[in-house]
DNA sequence: TCCTTCGTCTATCGCCTGATCATTAGCAAC
DNA sequence: GTTGCTAATGATCAGGCGATAGACGAAGGA
C-alpha cells in the first residue's frame, strides 16, 4: 500500500488536493471524513494538514474554487448594451449564465452551503438582483414604454417574475445533480425559450404593476389586499 | 438538572419524541447528534433508544412525518373537473399543492434527502409527473384544440414548461426556508399570478410542439433532433 | 406500607473523527 | 555516492458519536 509514496513539488500536491476535494465534497458533503478524502487522493490523511491548517479551511477553499470566477463581470454590459435588441441580450445573458451555474460542482455546493445556514447564499442572491435583476427590470421597461425605474420604483411582484425565470433555470440543475432525474439534451434550447416565454409574458404583467393608480381610485390596491 | 424527571405513558413520550426530531433534523441536518435532540426535549440521550431502535429508525419517521398525508388524491379529481374552467382548476391545485409543499419541514426535509442521495425524491417526482403534469397537458391541450396525448405523445419539451412553473412555485420556499430571505407576503396571489402567466404563456409554444409535420415534410423533426 | 412495574437516568463501551508529532524516505545538489 | 532538505508516513491523542446495560425511582395496587 505504502510501497509508492511519491513526493511532488508542493504546489503541485495542493492543486490536486483541491481538485479532488471539490468533487468528493461536492457528492459526499461537508460532513465527509478527511480520511475518505485521503483514500481517494492515494495519500495519508495527516498530509492534508500539512497543506491545509484545518479542514474548515480546505472547505473554504473548495468554496472559492467553485464561485470565483464565476461571476461574468461582462454579464451587465451585455444587459446594457442597448444596440442590441432587448431579446437577444436577455437571451444571450440567461444563456451564458445558465452555462455558469448549470454544473454538478456549482449546484451541489450551492445547496450544500445553503443548508449549512450560511449566510453565502444570501449574499450572493442580493448581488444577483441589484446587479442583473434591476437590470432586466429597467430593460424590460424601458423596451415598452413604461415608467422608468427612478419614477415607480421596482416593486415587489415585479422582482417575483424575475425570480420565476431565475427558479427555472436553476431547477434544471436540481433536477439533474440531486434528483439525478434526465434533463433535455439541449440546454440552451430550454433556456431560451424560458426566456422568451419570460419576455412574451412579462410585458403585461408588469404593464398594470407599474400603472400608478389615480388619486381618486383606491380600488385596486384595496382588493389585493383583502 | 435531573430534579425534574418525568414519568410519562409512551404513546405520549414518544409523540414529543417525533415532533422534536422533525424539527430539530430540519434545522439542523440529519447528521446532527441524538444528544443535542435529547437535550432539547429535556430527556436523556439514551432514552430515545427505548423509543426507536436506531437513529436511522428515527430519521424514517421524520421521513414518514413530513411526506405522509401531504399528497392530496382530490388533486387529480380536481384537474380533471372539466365542469369548472380550465384556469379555475389550475389555479386551484397550483395554490393547494404550494400550501402543501412551502412548509419549513417540507422543504428542508426534501432537500436534504435529496443530497443525501436517496432515490425518494426522483419516485415522488415520477410520480408527480405521471399523474399531474400529465393531466396538466393534456387539459391544455384540450382546452386550446391540440392534439390528444394519444395522437401526439407528450414531449420533452412540454413536460419542460411545466417544469419550469414548478419550479417558480418550489422556489419560493427555497429561497425563504433554505437561503432566508424575504418572500411575498401574499404567496397565494404570487401562485395565481404564476399559474396564470402559464396558461397565457403556453399554448402558443405547445401549438408548435404538437404540430405533427406533413407526410412529405419531416424536416421539422430531423431538425429538432440534430 | 410494602411491593411490583417500567419509564428514566447514570455510566460506559467501541468506534470514528479531526488534529498532532516524531520518524522515514524521496529527490536535488554537490 | 553522500548529504541535506522536506514531503510524506505511522502512531496516537482527545473528544464526540451511536448504542448498550444496569441502577434508580415514581406510580399504582395490595
Amino acid at each position: 500500500m505504502s510501497g509508492t509514496r511519491k513526493r511532488l513539488p508542493p504546489d503541485q500536491r495542493k492543486r490536486l488536493i483541491v481538485r479532488e476535494a471539490v468533487l468528493f465534497f461536492c457528492e459526499a458533503g461537508f460532513g465527509a471524513t478527511t480520511r475518505e478524502l485521503a483514500k481517494r487522493l492515494g495519500i495519508t490523511q495527516p498530509l492534508l494538514y500539512r497543506y491545509f491548517p484545518s479542514k474548515d479551511a480546505l472547505i473554504e477553499r473548495v468554496y472559492q474554487e467553485v464561485y470565483l470566477n464565476r461571476w461574468n463581470p461582462h454579464w451587465e454590459e451585455i444587459l446594457d448594451d442597448r444596440a442590441r435588441p432587448l431579446r437577444e441580450r436577455i437571451i444571450a445573458f440567461y444563456q451564458d449564465y445558465a452555462k455558469a451555474i448549470l454544473t454538478y460542482e456549482w449546484i451541489r455546493v450551492w445547496m450544500f452551503s445553503g443548508l449549512r445556514g450560511m449566510d453565502l447564499n444570501a449574499r450572493y442572491l442580493t448581488i444577483l438582483r441589484d446587479r442583473i435583476y434591476t437590470r432586466v427590470i429597467r430593460e424590460v421597461r424601458r423596451e415598452h414604454g413604461l415608467p422608468s425605474i427612478d419614477d415607480v420604483p421596482i416593486g415587489e411582484r415585479e422582482f417575483e417574475l424575475v425570480w420565476a425565470l431565475h427558479a427555472s433555470i436553476f431547477y434544471i440543475g436540481i433536477r439533474k445533480w440531486i434528483y439525478g432525474l434526465a434533463i433535455p439534451d439541449d440546454v440552451e434550447a430550454v433556456v431560451a425559450a424560458l426566456a422568451t416565454a419570460f419576455l412574451d409574458g412579462v410585458p403585461s404583467v408588469m404593464r398594470t404593476l407599474t400603472a400608478r393608480p389615480s388619486p381618486h381610485d383606491t380600488s385596486r390596491r384595496s382588493r389585493r389586499r383583502a
